[in-house]
DNA sequence: CCTGAATATTTCATATTGTCAAGTAAATCG
DNA sequence: CGATTTACTTGACAATATGAAATATTCAGG
């Protein structure tokens, strides 16, 4: 138990938490820039690798599948999302991003320099210690 | 601009998305236990160091003064909160916390246990380079 | 000192997000 | 076939967020 209190941990911390604030700054910020929420572009995000049931959006983010409905209402009423049937389930209704929808997103994630800039100043070598301490620090399922 | 599309770089970022996903879902958690939300949860946990002018809890979390007019209204409500006279200016009102809410918000940094326990897996001197990897990321005036 | 501009907070209107409960439609199981 | 489960939507409600307008106070210039 060491760990839990020693100053190395605490700092460590304090700077994932800080890694955390700028990080959704910047995500948000990338968002607003094309008119969208956070939320918003998130969903449309997730849609434009590949259509999506909403259940299967909800899992994803962890909330309430009811929230998706209003939120793909939205990116839907602005022609970036589209509700399709599924043939093979008529319950099921896949949400995927038009090919307005996938352009934005694609903007979307070039806009969001966070990490990519200054990453640049880190040396390959270090990138991969990076990579690796982080895919340790988040388990084996990372 | 080669690490701008490296796979080396597009892995690392990836890797911070889930550490933001994850430490997102921990401090919700966290907070839900104490019938908090993320939101209030950062005000007390800011105020539980030092009272602060309402003004200046809006500029900490870059959202508008009236929003944080809420929040704390339903600290205070819960006498988590307190606003007092500021001496200096009788236009400010300074949020502190009470003893009840100084209580509350060290429950909740002590239940905070992400990126502490998977922390431990990693040895001082590979906690030593994260952190400085962290720090160069964030640049100079982290 | 007095007036006008600036500042700190609150209130109100409104949009989005989130939960939960109830309702509808379709699939599945016995 | 009938009962249950599953997928989605709807409605009610709380919290959060923004922006505009109102109030109180401070401050700066004349």
């Amino acid at each position: 138990m060491a760990t839990r209190t020693d100053p190395l941990t605490l700092e460590v911390v304090e700077l994932i938490g800080t890694v955390v604030a700028r990080y959704h700054e910047e995500y948000e910020r990338a968002a607003a820039e094309h008119a969208l929420t956070g939320a918003q572009a998130r969903v449309l995000g997730l849609l434009s690798l590949e259509p999506l049931p909403m259940r299967k959006i909800a899992l994803t983010l962890k909330c309430e599948p009811s929230n998706i409905t209003g939120i793909v209402d939205r990116l839907e009423a602005r022609e970036l999302v589209e509700r399709r049937p599924d043939p093979a389930d008529r319950r099921v209704k896949l949400a995927a991003a038009t090919a307005k929808g996938a352009r934005t997103a694609r903007e979307l994630r070039d806009a969001l320099d966070f990490a990519r800039e200054p990453l640049a100043g880190l040396s390959e070598a270090e990138r991969t210690t990076l990579r690796d301490l982080l895919r340790r620090m988040l388990g084996e399922e990372a």
